[in-house]
DNA sequence: TTTGACAACTTGTTAAGACAAGTATACAAG
DNA sequence: CTTGTATACTTGTCTTAACAAGTTGTCAAA
């Protein structure tokens, strides 16, 4: 027998009936709630054979969420110190060359500027703009404590739900060897990132510059094609 | 009237009934096709108000797919020049470090080198490793021409269907700048790759590690949570 | 003008059922 | 032993129907 790749036959889930009986539902209602585990790799399903559990993954760091959540997920705790927090007029360059979604022209922006850390470290410098027509009264927020965006959430209701992310390696020049304790020229990541809300309302800019050693952005789970 | 973010005003769907009538299907089976459309972030949807369409967004490279296949929805011709072809004992050291899925031990893979370009240019020198047992008669297959996922497709049956990757910054040694083109030093992407089948059986483990200078990786219409 | 009730939409969710198509098993025929 | 067939499973796809819940506009009452 000519062997295969080594498929881990894991347990078989109970037939949709079967569920649909033990629940007292649908068959359509248990449909969707297996068609949605398969969405998110965490089951596979055969025709004619049955659904299958696949193996388990750990939640990476993926650099599109909220970092707050991302590592409390990856369960490390995460803080954040605020290097600067001003109005500027313009994004950077890199956002327009490498993101798709343009921001309109003569807007200005709340710049916060942070130094993310991981159980203490720094591991990344993020500056965020903010549209300051989108986010009135935003000077008088705290955004020192908690997530920037539950902050968004409870003050102004709004709800990120789409990353358009671009990622590129770099260089640490002297401000960011300095803000994340590395020596200048060390490799680095900068990730370029625009965040909308489900109705495609832009709600900000994000560049973040990673530093390289002993951190690593992961993806886990993704679906080709 | 207090201004939110610019949220673009596009062109409503018809609503769920009216589609329905006009191709003659059910609503259940408008709403999977609508379900799927705002899955991928072609649209989004407001209960009591309607569906709207999204802002456009061109494909990009995301790092995850057929290098062949993302290059040419991108719009340029791919053409990989093979480096290597050997069989080794074991998988680099940071496969294990970054991935979770373990290989087993005592294996040998074969390990296929190419560069990787874009319209001529090099873009990347990628590692693929693939396990012996897996691919039977592999070094006579002609790996030259076409791309290996396709090679996977038509001689084994095999379809890639989800990739768990690792990302972090490096800088170039002397024999990746010299495939590459580039210096000693300059800045590169280092991607940690293992692409499974649907069936969660592992096909490949991938190093590839990118060049930095304007060549970005991209993920477009990622979501949230 | 402002307010509130109401009707007429919209999407969200669930139900119960039918048929197609792929898979696995048992069993008889060769 | 091998092969084919019938049968009983499985998931994939689709239909018709009902109700919940949010939004929008109309219109009468205050």
């Amino acid at each position: 027998m000519q062997q295969g790749p080594s498929r881990s036959e894991r347990t078989a889930l109970p037939s949709e009936n079967k569920l649909a009986a033990e629940f007292k539902v649908s068959r359509v209602t248990v449909r969707q709630a297996l068609d949605e585990l398969h969405r998110k790799g965490l089951i596979y399903r055969e025709k004619g054979r049955g659904s299958y559990a696949r193996s388990q993954h750990i939640g990476g760091v993926t650099g599109f969420g909220s970092f707050t959540s991302e590592v409390e997920n990856a369960g490390s705790k995460p803080t954040s110190r605020i290097v600067e927090f001003v109005k500027v007029s313009s994004l950077p360059d890199g956002m327009k060359i490498h993101l798709a979604k343009l921001p309109p022209k003569n807007k200005s922006y709340h710049c916060l500027a942070r130094v993310r850390c991981v159980d203490s470290r720094p591991v990344a410098y993020e500056e965020t703009y903010l549209d300051t027509e989108t986010y009135p009264g935003l000077e008088r927020a705290d955004v020192e404590k908690g997530s920037l965006y539950a902050t968004m959430r409870r003050l102004w209701g709004y709800e990120p739900a789409w990353a358009d992310a671009a990622i590129e390696p770099g260089v640490a020049d002297e401000a960011i060897a300095k803000h994340l304790g590395i020596r200048v020229g060390a490799p680095v990541v900068v990730a370029w990132r625009v965040t909308s809300s489900e109705q495609d309302e832009v709600l900000e800019y994000v560049r973040s510059i990673y530093r390289g050693d002993g951190f690593a952005l992961t993806v886990r789970r993704h679906k080709i094609s």
